[in-house]
DNA sequence: TATATTTTTGCAATCATTACAGATTTATAA
DNA sequence: TTATAAATCTGTAATGATTGCAAAAATATA
């Protein structure tokens, strides 16, 4: 994971003009690494910034994605979360209390090539299971 | 994968009444291997079965994954698609067609032990990119 | 300072999914 | 068979996430 000093200027090396929800957004995501939704980045903002608008909060995320520097995870449906880190690794979701860890993957490990002349541009990973607080306090 | 000659059967043995509904929403999924969405099902069966609501749709899909026949593929977001191969296997999605692959894996191949103390219970691979046909076609 | 451009906002529209209650079908018991 | 109970299916309304859009606000340009 690439480590972000300014996000201003991150932003702008990526095309992107940093307004100041801009980088409140993309600070967001840097200091949560649960992978927040729309709503709580929206929620969670709404202190900082009290004009914020959801619709913002959208727009901004899409525009993060298209410049390549935000993923979508989706693992459950109607759930969308929303990653800044973009280098390759998976994720693991904790059926019980719900929260999303990243582990490190190297991209070599999952290197398939079952698919000759296809062309693969992105992959995805991900587990489900109980994590180890969880499990521990299950007995 | 595993080959059900039988569905009214099949679905007995998982602990599923065979309706009508249900023998022909399960053999549907069997014989489309694109794993349909809701959809995709809904229109398809109309024909067959014109009273079909979609309702009943959704609920038999959510009652066969409860009972473990069904699984849901999560590629993107707000696109639900059903499969009922439970066997472990990976997803590719060409981004030109939007076609579904299936492709094996062996589980051992993804068998990331990073997680010690953890219960894994699901793991999902998927791949994006674009498929043979779709890259000839550019040239 | 005036004007053009970009960004943000709020509300309405859309779309997938779920809730629910009545209708229909299937199973059970007399 | 017939009456009754249980399960299943259906259609419509409700919900909730996301998008479209046009006006307001902020920023850049002349």
């Amino acid at each position: 994971m690439v480590i972000i000093q300014n996000v201003g200027q991150y932003l702008l090396d990526n095309g992107i003009k940093p307004s100041i929800q801009r980088i409140k957004i993309f600070d967001f995501l840097m200091k949560n690494h649960e992978h927040p939704t729309v709503d709580k980045i929206f929620l969670s903002l709404s202190d900082e910034i009290p004009t914020l608008s959801k619709t913002t909060v959208y727009n901004t995320l899409k525009l993060f994605q298209s410049q390549g520097i935000v993923n979508i995870v989706n693992i459950e449906d109607h759930e969308t979360r929303y990653d800044c880190d973009t280098s390759f690794h998976g994720h693991f979701k904790c059926l019980e209390c719900k929260n999303l860890y990243d582990f490190e993957l190297e991209n070599t490990e999952l290197n398939i090539n079952k698919f000759e002349g296809f062309k693969i541009t992105e992959s995805h990973y991900y587990l489900k299971g109980l994590c180890k607080s969880c499990l521990s306090n299950k007995i």
